[in-house]
DNA sequence: GCTAACATTAACGTCAAGGTCAATCCCAGA
DNA sequence: TCTGGGATTGACCTTGACGTTAATGTTAGC
């Protein structure tokens, strides 16, 4: 975890992202790097961590940005309540509901994504039949 | 299969999407329902199960619109080379290899997910232990 | 034949998620 | 010190995926 600070361009090449959608992420409140007096962005590798997150909900959820917004809000009040210990039961109660509902949404898109790669490996296993028939055909 | 048809409300209804989305659905050439003398729009069940999974493929794979019309015509030259026996090797090989990346894609999605949902999962079961915890401090 | 509840196209509006451009500022190296 | 390559903000532009409205046609029941 060392310290070092990275400039804009250099997350942008380390995460494929732009540096004007790095920016934007910081309009919508997703993330908050430091600032050099000469206001320049400064991220940390927490950050980058951070950034990575956002990428991965975005692309295998395919979660709005407002939507990922939510899940980090949450994750974070959550972390905070296991740091600190301190939560009154109704509000656990209720944490604890909203996760349910997010890995309930995620086992859906789980069975969803394995039937559509179930057709798909069907398609293949005819294809393969037909070329192998056809293989047979040549060499006869 | 019943040769009915169905409106463009009833599918509406049946589907959740709104009317103005199927029309452009079929502005994209992803549906191409038959049309009556009055130009009215008719759905035969096959259109319907081509719409399920237009939104199959949109809320569990997060794919444009774009890559959907793709991944159909895919589907559909598939069928079509099945259905006829036709298929020079290359080409086949081809729609193979093309069939192969998809379910990389898909496969890469499923991990993702589960790695999310596993991240939740043990956020929970922290949560559960806090409120465990607190459960038996009251009762002391 | 009238009317209400459907349908059609065409055109414009909107919102999210950035892209692009301009004007200005900061910094590192010759 | 000057210069080129990045950084900043602000403003407007674009694309995808629809929403909305207007003007008009169709159909089913009374």
């Amino acid at each position: 975890m060392s310290d070092k600070f990275y400039k804009i361009e250099e997350v942008s090449k380390m995460t494929g992202l732009t540096k004007r959608a790095i920016r934007y992420y910081e309009d919508l409140n997703l993330i908050a790097p430091q600032r050099a007096e000469s206001a320049y962005r400064l991220y940390t590798d927490e950050d980058l961590e951070k950034i990575q997150r956002i990428i991965s909900l975005k692309e295998s959820l395919g979660f709005s940005l407002a939507e990922i917004k939510n899940a980090l809000e949450l994750d974070k009040d959550v972390q905070t309540i296991l740091s600190t210990g301190t939560a009154e039961a109704a509000i656990l109660g209720n944490y604890m509901e909203m996760i349910r509902e997010q890995i309930k949404l995620i086992d859906e898109k789980v069975s969803k994504l394995l039937a559509t790669g179930e057709q798909f490996e069907n398609l293949l296993a005819r294809l393969n039949n037909l070329r192998d028939r056809a293989g047979k055909e040549n060499t006869r």
